[in-house]
RNA sequence: CGCGGGGUGGAGCAGCCUGGUAGCUCGCAAGGCUCAUAACCUUGAGGUCCUGGGUUCAAAUCCCAGCCCCGCAACCA
């Protein structure tokens, strides 16, 4: 289970001072149950870090909890625990849960961890030196039921307030605030100035609308302790603690300090610093983020980052949600996917399929029961399926396992598809990549129909036509689980195995006509997605 | 004047930025094949691309106006 650390070592002793590629998915809220929202952020974030892997490139992809504040202390007092020892059982469901999908994650952050509040406590103190914070006084009205303030907006038309938000009274309160209004045209011009920093474009253009039309408020940081002790306390007041901003965003600067990035240790530093700077985490290349945190993080965090003296993320990727069967997902009404049930009926590669192929990243999406078992049946065990399992069948029977003499005859097909299929992936083009992969299986299934190796095998005098024939089929599966392993890692590992191929098929650069030796032996052919007859 | 997303053959979608025979998956119909998970292959039927204007030699695609759906705040990715 806690493997994730371990990984990290290794990998530095090969490139100390290299870039590695760094992605993050967003922290989820300790205090819930993982959904189908966190289970597609998270896949399609995996499927990129593997891609990556696959690509040659050194990855760290990091995930992980958020576990202060309100709500997770209250929920913790009402179950009579200590908000760590409530966090801690928590947070073993969701570390669970990221084995469940066989996420590659390099670590697992959780907020409550002491290398994570050291970092934040570090960079607050600089940041508090600098001047970049001030406290002020607000006055407003407050609801002692939901423990917030409310403001103009959250008035009814009558101008009272939701009887929800129970007794409302007039507050003062004082707290630190941060600076970010005076960044703004700065921000601006930056997202203007480059394209790809929030993708997809339409996001893009809505942070854009949204800077341009509002003018920015200066950032509140902290929380009384009076009001909410489960926090980091501000390492200059220790009436406070800080409040989610420099809290959960941090994760992603916090966690590469804690293995050593210079450039981020260097930023707790007020004075120049003679470390090597030369970058091997920070910047992220993507933090992948679904579309209602957007502000928090193309707006709060670049400044907080200039601020710091770090170079931004090179890209927030967006992506939209899910509905089922067209309303929205809710638990009150019982509108619910269940990502691990789904998993256990119907495997992890069928669920990491389904949501990769049908919702592109950026649009929102729709589950649905039949669309999923449609998917199934008809791409899966009809298409991938049949094709390996038929393939693989035929070179059993008529060769008894063993590969021929190469052939190229699929060899343009596949070149054409392995290319764009790596065009497409450099891109994060998910759903694009898969539509590219399956053009290979249907080609291959029409190949089949075209040369009719069953008939070939009827005629001994047709016998070398036959070898080419297989060869193409059993190669072609070959290419299929390289391409297919970022996405189908299972499902790519046991075509390699019924290919008889030791090894993960996990490296890009196999993806290369001709890597079927002749004479060698291939394993048993088995369905890899059984057939459901319900 | 709330904001955002969308209206394309029976269903679900792509195309629209960078105008030029309307494409994909499923479903349906007919045919082929039998290696394979009753899977595979071919062909076909089926569309006022929401409406009305405009620009243009040419608009699903650009511009204007309108109509209609769907989300919107803490269960939230």
């Amino acid at each position: 289970m806690n493997d994730f650390a371990n990984r990290t070592p290794v990998r530095h002793t090969h490139a100390p001072m290299s870039k590695r590629f760094y992605i993050t998915t967003a922290i989820d809220y300790v205090n819930g149950q993982p959904h189908l929202g966190h289970a597609y952020e998270k896949v399609i974030t995996d499927v990129i870090a593997r891609t990556r892997r696959s690509l040659g490139e050194d990855v760290f992809f990091l995930t992980g909890l958020d576990e202060h504040g309100q709500k997770v202390q209250q929920a913790a007092v009402a179950e009579g625990k200590n908000p760590q020892v409530y966090c801690d059982a928590l947070a073993e469901d969701w570390k669970a849960f990221a084995k469940k999908l066989e996420l590659t994650n390099d670590d697992f952050v959780r907020t409550t961890e002491p290398r994570h509040k050291q970092f934040v406590q570090a960079i607050l103190s600089r940041l508090h030196a600098d001047g970049q914070f001030y406290q002020e006084t607000y006055e407003g009205f407050y609801s002692t039921k939901e423990e917030t303030f409310l403001t103009e907006k959250d008035r009814l038309p009558d101008g009272t307030f939701d009887p929800a938000y129970g007794e409302v009274v007039r507050l003062k309160e004082t707290n630190y605030w941060f600076k970010l209004k005076a960044h703004q045209q700065w921000l601006i011009d930056y997202i203007e100035a480059n394209p790809s920093f929030v993708q997809p474009d339409y996001r893009r253009n809505e942070v854009l609308g949204f800077l341009k039309n509002n003018e920015l408020e200066d950032l509140c940081i902290s929380r009384p302790v009076a009001r909410l002790n489960w926090g980091i306390p501000l390492p200059f007041d220790n009436d406070y603690v800080t409040y989610v901003w420099f809290d959960a965003l941090v994760n992603y600067i916090s966690i590469p300090a804690a293995h050593g990035d210079a450039i981020v240790l260097n930023s707790t530093n007020t004075q120049h610093s003679t470390l090597n700077t030369q970058p091997s985490l920070w910047p992220a290349d993507i933090h992948v983020i679904g579309k209602d945190i957007l502000k928090f993080h193309a707006v709060f965090w670049p400044i907080m980052l200039k601020a710091m003296g770090l170079p931004l993320p090179k890209q927030i990727l967006v992506h939209g949600w899910w509905q089922k069967d067209g309303a929205k997902i809710s638990k009150s009404t019982g509108n619910i996917v269940d990502p691990v049930a789904v998993i256990d009926e119907w495997g992890l590669d069928a669920f990491r399929f389904y949501v990769l192929r049908e919702l592109d990243i950026g649009p929102d999406g729709n589950w649905t029961d039949a669309g999923f078992k449609s998917r199934y049946q008809a791409e899966l065990a009809n298409g991938l399926g049949n094709l390996v399992n038929r393939s693989l069948s035929m070179l059993k029977r008529y060769r008894n396992g063993v590969v021929p003499s190469l052939h190229d005859e699929l060899a343009p097909d596949a070149t054409k598809v392995i290319a764009d299929t790596r065009a497409l992936l450099g891109q994060c083009e998910l759903q694009k990549a898969l539509q590219t992969i399956w053009s290979l299986i249907t080609r291959a299934n029409q190949y089949v129909d075209q040369t009719k190796p069953f008939s070939l095998a009827k005629d001994p005098s047709q016998s070398v036509r036959l070898d080419q024939v297989l060869y193409n089929l059993v190669e072609t599966c070959r290419i299929l689980a390289v391409l297919l392993w970022p996405f189908l890692p299972g499902t790519a590992a046991r075509i390699n195995a019924q290919l008889g191929l030791s090894g993960s098929p996990d490296k890009f650069a196999a993806a290369v006509w001709g890597g079927l030796k002749p004479g060698h032996t291939i394993g048993e052919p088995a369905a890899l997605f059984p057939r459901k007859d319900t």
